[in-house]
RNA sequence: GCCGGGUUAGCUCAGCUGGUAGAGCAACCGCCUUGUAAGCGGUAGGUCGUCGGUUCGAGUCCGACACCCGGCACCA
């Protein structure tokens, strides 16, 4: 007698059912609408395909449309599925490696065959064409295991040797899966651990679009193939990407690199490629970021040091960046250039310095002067620190990646027994002056040793279970931060706390970051006094918050749209007149508004008033003080907000500057 | 650094299969004294990223290089 399986339902029911029914069968037990809706099941818990038979009693729950997020994590995947089995259809001879779903879509790893080449955005129309028709045929998905030796024999003969590489090195102790597109012996599959939708049918047609092409290292390493990756935006429905089309046009727009250009912020150019020209306007944002900045870092303990950009390689080599970091360094010969024409300028004998692309050997030589204490302790050395990198070209992006760039940077010189206090007390800091710029969210990441390092083992346990201790006293480690463990992720020197934002296109940038350093306090040799009137090595801590200026500024500006608080408004209010007569009174306008600290500027052209709105209003300006005959007479302002619909109010010059004085004022000084 | 794409006026972009460059906006000049997102008219502006090649002739075809964009790798 066979012995039935329980299967329990949402609804608390429970229904019996024979050995090796699926989840399918009970969805159609329960209905045919269900049956028709349902694209795949939770079976304790655990995402399978409808067609895969229970192994024993379980929690059931079917997946459809509704549940959206593992919808879509289906639904993408079996659009990266179709992807690469019309790929093979239109390109035999091309290899097929991987292919994930990612937060839109899917992308496709693909070995180009060897007479084509990498694919190009040309292809593809084409490839979505017969991605099409892929869906059009409506397969089932068939999932099949099968053992690795089979799988290794396939793919070898099909001449998959990304495959076969890969099947032969999966853990033991997995099932090993693959998945048809449809039952017939020949029909197209992939090696895949699933889950899938039931058939390709299930995906909309026309709810994809192949978006962009792009090289991609086997396995993420460097010295692998480059392989040729497809990406796509796959949804439920053309609804749904057409909604992400708009979301991805309306990113564009707020593109700092655009903004910045528009707004008169910022140039970059190939003489000084990855180094930013800062314009007056886009300064005057940086002057009241630093300004704020300083202020916050004076009330929390720190002091403020200014050290030199060009130092003897004999000082890198001693901190150990010579070794491990030379290749991201500009290194200068300390002599005087040939000035003979056509002569090279390095004669190759001088000694060398180099450009710091970091502060904290500086921070130490500064720590080192006279002896310390450790009553002195901790001591906390900030700089803003402008530093140069070399970074790999096609690194660079608009200002979030540049090759000289002004790190908030600060040395916390403390006791082992200081280190989560001061973490965490860092954490709060960064937190607060996060929430102040408008960064509600935000991301906390360990990254812990990598296999190029210093230390022994013990530095690197105590330093990462620091790091995570303070994370977690500052309560933060939690999943509303994205924390997670990056192993092999950290510097050279130390474990590291990372802090992400967000671009606007959803891409993260580190920005703050702390690390707690051991290995240059020893190298550099810095110690205090200790208790015991012995010498001990501090520990060292890297801190920054905005990580650099120039990214902090982009990402700001991606996150504003550019429309910035009024503290951080470049341009904050424009006097506008719409005669002549009040061309007078519109410089005392201004002359008041700059008394009380305030940026702002006349425009006293012979235009229409439409025009001058229309301008400033594109401009971002945050508020525009209209002046007619009737202001100059009165002796009253017109404050027009940023915004088409902005209504606008009269009100006495006293009354206007000192409300625009009090909205203006910086976050830490309210 | 690697893969793919790009570089034409200040900006956004046309320029078919090779026959010495075009639009809109901006700029400049003139008129308009103007009431909340483009007033009207006119003028000027480019060695087509750089270097080399093919050709009677190259913005257009080929090559090298530089920079930019999207990814990969690397990273604040």
């Amino acid at each position: 007698m066979t012995q039935l399986l329980k299967i329990a339902l949402p609804d608390g029911s429970v229904r019996e059912v024979e050995p090796g029914a699926t989840p399918a069968d009970v969805a159609a037990a329960i209905g045919p609408g269900l049956a028709k809706a349902a694209l795949a099941a939770r079976v304790n818990g655990e995402l399978r395909d409808l067609a895969r038979p229970f192994d024993g009693d379980a929690e059931l729950s079917l997946v459809t449309s509704r549940d959206e997020r593992d919808a879509l994590e289906l639904a993408r995947h079996d659009y990266a599925h179709v992807l690469a089995e019309a790929v093979q259809n239109l390109f035999p001879g091309t290899q097929i490696t991987f292919g994930p779903a990612t937060d839109d879509g899917f992308y496709y790893d693909f070995a180009p065959a060897p007479d084509r080449g990498p694919f190009t955005e040309e292809d593809l129309p084409l490839i979505e064409h017969e991605m099409r028709r892929v869906i059009a045929r409506d397969e089932p998905l068939v999932r099949e295991v099968w053992d690795r030796q089979r799988l290794i024999d396939w793919f070898r003969a099909k001449g998959e040797s990304f495959k076969a590489e890969w099947a032969a090195e999966l853990p033991d102790g997995e099932e090993l899966t693959v998945y048809r597109s449809g039952r017939a012996e020949d029909a197209w599959l992939d090696m895949c651990r699933g889950p899938h939708l039931p058939t390709t049918g299930k995906l909309a047609p026309d709810a994809f679009k192949l978006t962009r092409v792009s090289g991609a290292y086997w396995r993420g390493d460097q010295k692998n193939a480059m392989l040729s990756r497809i990406y796509g935006t796959g949804w439920l429905s053309r609804k749904q990407l057409d909604a992400h089309l708009v979301r991805l046009e309306e990113a564009a727009k707020r593109d700092h690199r655009r903004i910045g250009r528009e707004m008169g912020l910022f140039h970059l150019q190939e003489e000084a490629h990855g180094s930013v020209f800062w314009h007056p306007k886009g300064y005057r944002i940086w002057r009241a970021l630093e300004a704020y900045l300083r202020r916050r870092l004076d009330a929390a303990g720190y002091e403020e040091v200014k050290t030199p950009q060009l130092m003897d390689a004999r000082l890198w080599e001693q901190s150990g960046h010579w070794g491990k970091y030379r290749e991201n360094m500009f290194v200068v010969p300390d002599e005087a250039p040939s000035s003979e024409e056509g002569k090279p300028v390095i004669t190759g004998d001088a000694d060398l310095m180099a450009l710091k692309p970091m502060n904290c050997p500086a921070h130490v030589l500064i720590f080192r002067q006279g002896i310390k204490s450790y009553r002195d302790l901790p001591i906390r050395l900030a700089e803003f620190g402008t530093c140069h990198r070399n970074e790999p070209h096609g690194a660079l992006h608009g200002i979030l990646r540049v090759r000289q760039f002004t790190q908030d940077d600060a040395h916390i010189f403390c006791r082992d027994d200081q280190i989560v206090e001061e973490v965490r007390a860092f954490c709060d800091l960064l937190d607060r002056v996060y929430r102040e710029l408008g960064f509600d969210r935000y991301a906390i990441k360990l990254a812990l040793r990598p296999e190029q390092r210093f230390g022994s083992d013990e530095m690197w346990d105590k330093a990462e279970d620091d790091l995570r201790a303070a994370v977690v006293a500052a309560g933060r480690a939690t999943e509303e931060f994205g924390w997670e463990e990056l192993p092999g992720e950290g510097a050279f020197y130390a474990p590291k706390l990372e802090f992400h934002l967000i671009d606007a296109i959803g891409r993260t940038w580190q920005c703050g970051t702390v690390q707690a350093d051991t290995v240059l306090p020893e190298r550099l040799d810095a110690s205090y006094v200790g208790e015991d009137g012995q010498r001990h090595r501090p520990v060292m801590l890297h801190r920054a918050i905005f990580g650099s200026v120039e990214r902090l500024i982009g990402i700001l500006i991606e996150n504003h749209a550019g429309r910035f608080p009024l503290w951080l408004a470049p341009t904050q209010a424009v006097v506008a007149t719409i005669v002549s007569d009040a061309n007078d009174y519109a410089r005392e306008v201004v002359e008041a508004l700059t008394r009380a600290g305030l940026r702002a500027e006349a425009d006293l052209r012979n235009e229409k008033i439409n025009l001058k709105v229309r301008e400033h209003s594109l401009a971002k300006v945050p508020y525009l003080l209209v002046l007619g005959k009737r202001e100059a007479e009165e002796r009253t302002v017109a404050l027009r907000p940023l915004g088409a619909d902005a209504r606008q109010e009269v009100l006495p010059l006293d009354a206007l500057v000192e409300r625009l004085r009090t909205e203006a004022t910086p976050p830490d000084l309210r």
